[in-house]
DNA sequence: GATGAATGAGCTTTCATTCAT
DNA sequence: AATGAATGAAAGCTCATTCAT
């Protein structure tokens, strides 16, 4: 048996296991020994670092969920301005998703597990990630607001609508065997959306380009 | 005498008493015995109608989803114009799910199952609505950019993200604890979305309407 | 599968055989599973009739101590004057011990538990049967008090007394491997205190009886 | 410089504390690692010490009745004639468990658990203490006999009846919630006991001081 | 010697489903 | 048609014990 690298490193490797057997299983059809021949250890091990089953999944989402915020925020940061930053989230999002294809449904299955168990913590984190997005979306919104790019628009609502948005078409291409391409629909949702809020000073400036991406579709 | 009730009736009373258990419980935490107790009959006496529990939770959600796409069949037929039958979708929309506000974390559930299990029959049931709203939503849009109400626009791209959007609306709604009131959200969305597909020609009348919603938010 | 008799017999038939298997290996090595087998059941059946296997144990214990309290009480009916009473209750106890012989090591084990569970049912039930002798030794030795056969003794005391001498009497039977006939023990035991207790008026008639027994030993 | 213990000082640790938790917790509901916490060291240690936690039980039951035969031993050398050697050992008896009442039913399980293991080490061990006891009991009452306070009696039996008995009303007081105190439900014993054994010499002298406790009760 | 991370045998309990009545 | 007693596969979790360091 070779040594322990350390406990945090083991715990990181337990996650990542059980994510892709999770992914591939479902959370239900999923018992704790398809995850420690995964990794490699023995099944009482897991209950090392992991109380039950049911934290371990919590755990599996929020590494998860923690990149994607630390990708986010990575690439706002390294954004210029606020419609830069805007198209860094649409990216982000994009990339997050389809590179984790495979893994959406799970994303599913933690939302209604989240609805569904006695432990706050499930939906506690679901609504963390939300709020970083809400607030971001709030703030960025409220910048183009003032900025005159936009029209004046209650960026608390816009923001939690467009968190909305983003969740549906996420959900549109699960259940709809990823039929369509899931970068073209946000930008296409981007295209609508844009369209809408462009102030009388910049609609000149874009509108012909939208429409053209509508015409177009996805 | 006993009561005399035909074969399908009974089912559907079967599949009320499972709804109502199921959107209580749960999926998995449900047993089979509570919805005979519930529904008032054996244990034994669900499996002359259902061959299993999955089965028996399909026909809950064909349910709903049948009713739902009927609601919404009759309220577009007697709408009279394409607006009018945009608004009749939007109102079904609202109106079916605060009525069953309660039982929306069985949708999630549903559509987790329906992407795990190796049953198709799920899916297409998933999908068979999905269509039916995005065949109802393209012919809808096809006729508005005909008469001059919106810009060109490709309606099967702009009628599937519609759908995603209203999902996507929902889902927030569910997962974020129904904070806010669904149907100020859908009317929001249909401000923001409508005021970004109007024509030249319907913007000068319609726009400043609009605008005054966007500017007071949900 | 032939038809079941009735639920409260095939209760007791599970009761007898958990008996004979929690006899032979012991409380904790015994499995669930064994009790089925032996009892020519699925082990999911016990469950329909015991919620627990701690439940099984309390129930094993309830119809032995239940059985015993009533071989007393009809013995003791019968039993003309109050020495016959104390007579039949030394027999009934011998009589059950040897007869049960093989399952003593359970009793301890029940009385250890008893004292360790968090559920009181258990000390509730051995408190009970300890009461019973406690009441109806403190009975029989008051009316041998008032008849003139013993000195006045505190028939309270006594009778706690002497239910503990039966108890350590078993007990050292049990943990000796049996290395000494019970009912000698028994007869010993009740010669002894017999003759501390007799009353200067029937210790002339006795004690020579008595101290013959004395001598002799078990 | 780490403190200096030796093997055995530290063993005598270990089975300090696991008297300690066993008596608290039970055997079976006891973890090694409890023990361990409790003796502030690693649990792979208490291994190094005992080969199994059924081993560790064993000395701890060992250690316990070493030190009791040894109160006795020291008690009843200090006792000048057989009279007085007799309360010291009833005394000790007394001290000894009330001293321990919260770890009374640990001896329980300690016989029980003796009456069901392969390892025959245990129940030696619990007749290893009741020889010495009856051993005690036989050449005090021999001595007894013989200076002619005891009418004639036959020793082994009798001594081996007074082992039961101690440990009847042991049992009896730790069943019934050590309700009633346990000196003088040996003194009382010894009262009733007493009396019966009384040569027709010594009667006259004690017969009415026996008497008046008798009346009394414990 | 001391440690605690790793292990997996083992066990109770659940519950969907069957089927004799 | 209706029932519910019977079933056993299944799985999460525990914990005594090992052994590399």
């Amino acid at each position: 048996m070779p040594p322990i690298v350390d406990k945090s490193a083991k715990r990181a490797d337990i996650i990542e296991h059980a994510a892709a057997v999770f992914s591939k299983t479902g959370y239900h059809a999923t018992k704790m020994q398809d995850i420690a021949t995964a990794a490699g250890i023995g099944k009482g091990t897991i209950y090392e670092y992991f109380r039950t089953k049911e934290e371990l999944f919590l755990a599996v989402y929020d590494a998860w969920m923690t990149e994607y915020e630390n990708v986010i925020r990575t690439r706002t940061a390294a954004a210029e301005d606020a419609l830069s930053k805007v198209d860094a989230i649409r990216d982000s999002a994009v990339e997050f998703y389809t590179s984790r294809a495979e893994q959406a449904p799970l994303l599913l299955e933690f939302w209604a597990h989240a609805l569904r168990t006695d432990n706050p913590a499930f939906l506690e984190r679901v609504r963390r990630t939300r709020s970083f997005l809400k607030n971001l979306g709030a703030s960025l919104t409220a910048e183009l607001v003032n900025s005159g790019w936009f029209t004046e628009v209650d960026s608390i609502s816009f923001s939690e609508l467009e968190t909305g948005i983003s969740d549906g078409i996420f959900l549109s291409w699960v259940l709809d065997g990823r039929s369509f391409p899931l970068d073209k629909a946000y930008t296409f949702r981007q295209s609508v959306i844009g369209l809408g809020l462009l102030s009388n000073e910049t609609r000149p400036i874009l509108a012909d380009r939208l429409a053209a991406k509508l015409k177009k579709g996805m």
